[in-house]
DNA sequence: TGAAAATTTGAACAACAAGTCAGATTTTAA
DNA sequence: TTAAAATCTGACTTGTTGTTCAAATTTTCA
């Protein structure tokens, strides 16, 4: 990727998370990055193509950090822990991208329809894995679409719990430990 | 509350959870009701005033549900079942409130740290009835923090299972059901 | 009834934002 | 060196949106 395009894919995707597509500016963008708008306009054809591309990429990356760990594990308790792991580390490092899906998922119209979308598409490759694990007699038998969405809900809470310490560099094994402590092994002393 | 006002109130909630506050213009707001625009500036004195009046409107009615039915509880598992099944009711039945809300916490602007403030408020009560928990012995001794976090964005995850099933009705119980197997009971069998 | 108060109306306004484009500048490569 | 291709510029266009306000209508109640 260019340089120019690389920096405005850069600031768009922060001024995103930060601001929201809508109350976000080309203007903003461009000054941000210190280019005029025309040249915005010259690498994406318009605001809309550069939320969309900025979404594919987050989505590639993703998706190939979770194919390359869970593939060779076989209990599916240790791969529903490998998943909460990844998308702990995944939320932390792709912070804005995160942070730009979640607060898009809500709405009906079509952009937040797209991002639904591959939130549907990354839950129901949970929602599998825990299936499997149902069968075999790994997992407690309660419904896969809970627990699916549950865990995709719980590991975005890291975000939260980040939000209310201020924003100090989460621990990622600590919060791991800690979930797996709590969400993973059980609640309440046996 | 006057009727029209009223009126002005509940389809601003609907579409703000839509298409988000900054896609939703005035007209369209007026349109909907079926009045002209000095009519809504008659009643509000802006746009974001609509909003705020709209959270403190669902926050109280939050508050007010919750206090009710977790003070006369004594066992913390308790409360936490309890704060869960009610967090389900109101995800279902304040649907378009929690829509908002969830998506704008994830911002730096000053209208998403209103949101993010009250949602704060919130996890913080029940990170408190979770340290009781702890210190009494009846919850596994893990972070509050993460706990109370957790609890927030399983119980959300409610309203993607939800959106993953077509919005079709939740059944509230079948839900609170499977979500005490599967998160507040345990996960994994013994 | 009638006049004051409350409510509603919608055209007009100012601000702003997305997108365009003709020309300037820089890079490429023969 | 030089001309074509790639990249960049920023004033301009076009459309939208939040907000205002003087006048019209409806409600209140003495």
């Amino acid at each position: 990727m260019n340089k120019t395009k690389r920096k405005i894919f850069e600031t768009s995707m922060k001024l995103f998370a930060e601001k929201g597509y809508d109350a976000t500016s080309i203007e903003e963008i461009t000054a941000t990055v210190g280019v005029a708008k025309g040249t915005l306009y010259y690498h994406f054809s318009s605001k809309e193509e550069i939320f969309n591309f900025l979404i594919e990429e987050g989505v590639k990356l993703l998706k190939n950090s979770i194919a390359i760990k869970t593939d060779k594990l076989e209990n599916s308790i240790d791969k529903i822990r490998a998943i909460v792991l990844i998308q702990i580390k995944i939320l932390v490092k792709y912070e804005n991208f995160m942070t730009i899906i979640l607060s898009q998922i809500w709405g009906t119209d079509p952009r937040s329809q797209m991002c639904k979308n591959y939130v549907f598409e990354y839950i129901q490759m949970i929602e599998e894995i825990v299936k499997d694990g149902i069968e075999k007699g790994e997992i407690v038998d309660a419904d896969p679409n809970v627990i699916a969405s549950g865990i995709f809900g719980f590991t975005c809470s890291s975000l939260i719990y980040k939000m209310r310490h201020h924003d100090e560099e989460i621990d990622v094994m600590t919060l791991d430990r800690e979930i797996e402590k709590s969400f993973i092994r059980k609640l309440k002393k046996i």
